[in-house]
RNA sequence: CGGGGCGUAGCGCAGCCUGGUAGCGCGCCUGCCUUGGGCGCAGGAGGCCGGCAGUUCGAAUCUGCCCGCCCCGACCA
């Protein structure tokens, strides 16, 4: 295509409202513009890169046996009604009604639609097991739309379903949608990993998310250089780092200590002189209405989906400073488990075994020295805190890290719940009605830009892996007002098309230092320039990412294109 | 939803405190000039100053309400 006839509306500035690099390039580089908070229209450019990595998931899901279809947008409330998410889903679900007043909404993910049609028309172990599949818009009223197209209300998902007689089939179809997952992130050019992830509302038994690293993401994820082993940070487990300095010795009883304006943990470790590590947190939660106070140790934090699973519930927030006073007697900076009968105490891991901690004492300004757990206080003991770096490794001892990263897709053993709730039954081979076993499967389309933006970027712009940029090469003629270069411009231009290379002719009346500009900042990954050197017969093949320049025979050009290109999709 | 910030030309910003009818850079249009990293010169177009109400002789500027956007926290592809 000749770039002088295209709409790529690229900016010289940062917009004002972009923060996040992925969000500056692709506003800058004219893929994107924002409609409203968290809604995007997608240009030119964007439309170009989605669709080529829509194309790469369709085929990867197309050889994994799934089949596509494609599911209606809008819902009718009865089926969200009657797997119960109508209500659960809340204020995240977009919701109208239509001239009759029946509640519709938005579809924000389709296991109630799919679960619909396996009902209607799954009757017999022999149709099973079935993979079904779709690429199609999602509207989620996000609490918080963020980063441009990281976090939005309206975006593009490959969402499949799989439905298996079996725990068996069910393990088969996870595998087959980990394995075409990994191929479909590496032929997006992407470097990425696959962690343990959290359930969370999807419910079911086994989930894996596929992370890119990147300082822009949302998710923490924890790993162990050693062997290998990483999760999502609410999913993960570690060893704590042993105490900084040892327990003191015997069966001392709790001892009550004058501590004078010292609330935090930080002030307390510096006023007793002992680290952190030798202290008790006491955290205050409300769960479902009830009282629940939460020991940690000193140095650590809580894990709020790990509190989640402990309680059975996720309705719960920290009690207010009133209601601490009034069931405790003191406030936040003084409080502990000793003593306390009005409430249930749970207690992390890291302080099973320990002994003669220093803990609040439930009256403003004092704290107890000499607290043991198991003996001056009951507790449930469970893992409760967020992984930490400097954590050992649980499988191997390695030290592990942490790192943040942007989540591009999820998998999940979803079991029975919407079967089950739905009524979806075959026949097996007895003529005995059996309930199908579920799993789902997510990848977000528009991520896999962001994240390649975000991996690749550097001063001048974004530069994309070759599979999802929207053009392979750009032909360049550093002066159009000369006919040599113009021409030899315009025959690179075709005989690249000729050779299936995706190329984008420059023809603007443009300076050259724009063109460059404009070029490095939209990320294609070749560009040829057509300058002074073509008098000698050359032209210069630049990659983007890297910045290397090779000089080579004008007539050679697009074949050395073709052929990169041809590597870099082999990928 | 809680907390913080912002809203003036297509983009980035100044003006607002101390009211007097809007300015800069980039971009855009025309002409000349130039052509290896966002050239130069000359001329020009473009703004209900987010909205509504109030105070005032007079409001971008002061007051109130509303709307929108961004960032930080609880959700998820």
């Amino acid at each position: 295509m000749r770039w002088s006839r295209l709409f790529i509306p690229t900016l010289r500035e940062d917009p004002a409202e972009a923060e996040v690099i992925s969000h500056k390039l692709l506003l800058r580089a004219g893929y994107i513009r924002q409609l409203a908070a968290g809604i995007y229209n997608y240009l030119f450019l964007a439309r170009r890169s989605l669709n080529r990595i829509v194309q790469i998931v369709r085929e990867e899901m197309d050889a994994i046996g799934a089949q596509e279809m494609l599911l209606p947008a809008l819902n009718p409330a009865e089926i969200w009604q009657e797997s119960g998410r109508w209500e659960i889903m809340g204020n995240d679900m977009f919701r109208l009604k239509d001239r009759n007043g029946h509640d519709l909404c938005l579809g924000m993910t389709h296991e109630e639609v799919m679960t619909v049609i396996a009902r209607n028309e799954l009757h017999s172990y022999k149709q099973l097991p079935q993979i079904w599949y779709q690429i199609q818009t999602k509207f989620r009223d996000e609490p918080r739309p963020r980063s441009g197209l990281m976090r939005v209300r309206q975006f593009i998902m490959k969402d499949s379903y799989s439905f298996d007689m079996d725990a068996a089939g069910l393990d088969q179809a996870y595998q087959k949608h980990y394995d075409a997952y990994c191929r479909i992130f590496s032929r997006c050019g992407l470097q990425y990993l696959a962690v343990e992830a959290h359930t969370g509302a999807m419910g079911g038994s086994l989930s894996h998310e596929f992370m890119v690293k990147s300082p822009a993401g949302e998710d923490w994820v924890v790993e162990c250089p050693k062997c290998g082993y990483s999760a999502n940070l609410e999913k993960a487990v570690s060893r704590p780092a042993p105490p900084q300095a040892p327990d003191p010795e015997g069966d001392l009883s709790p001892e009550e200590f004058h501590t004078p304006g010292r609330k935090t943990i930080a002030e307390v470790a510096e006023f007793t002189n002992l680290p952190e590590t030798s202290q008790i947190k006491s955290l205050v939660m409300v769960a479902k209405g009830e009282p629940v106070l939460v020991l940690l140790r000193g140095d650590h934090q809580l894990s709020e989906t790990k509190f989640a699973a402990a309680v059975g519930t996720s309705d719960f927030r920290p009690a207010h400073p009133e209601e601490i006073v009034n069931w405790f007697g003191a406030s936040a900076g003084s409080l502990g488990p000793v003593g306390v009968k009005n409430m249930r105490i749970l207690a992390d891991l890291a302080l099973e075994g320990r002994r003669n901690m220093i803990a609040g004492a439930n009256r403003d300004d004092y704290h107890l020295r000499h607290v043991t757990p198991g003996e001056d206080f009951e507790a449930q003991f469970s893992d409760l805190r967020h992984a930490a770096s400097g954590d050992a490794c649980v499988e191997c001892g390695g030290e592990i890290t942490l790192s943040k990263a942007i989540e591009i897709g999820h998998i999940f053993k979803l079991g029975y719940r919407y079967s089950d709730s739905m009524g979806v039954r075959v026949l097996n081979a007895e003529g005995k009605e059996v309930t199908p076993i579920m799993g789902c499967y997510g990848i977000g389309i528009e991520r896999i830009l962001t994240a390649a933006v975000e991996l690749y970027a550097d001063a001048d712009g974004m530069a994309l892996p070759t599979a999802i940029a929207p053009f392979h090469v750009v032909i360049t003629p550093v002066n159009l007002g000369d006919a040599a270069q113009r021409e030899a411009a315009e025959k690179i231009y075709q005989e690249c098309l000729d050779a299936g290379v995706d190329a984008l002719l420059d023809d603007r009346d443009e300076r050259p230092g724009v063109k460059f500009k404009d070029a490095d900042l939209i990320g294609i990954p070749y560009r040829i320039t057509v300058g002074k050197k073509l008098a000698q017969g050359k032209v210069e093949l630049v990659t983007r990412r890297g910045k290397q320049t090779a000089e080579v025979e004008a007539a050679n050009a697009a074949r050395c294109v073709a052929e990169r290109v041809q590597l870099d999709l082999r990928g």
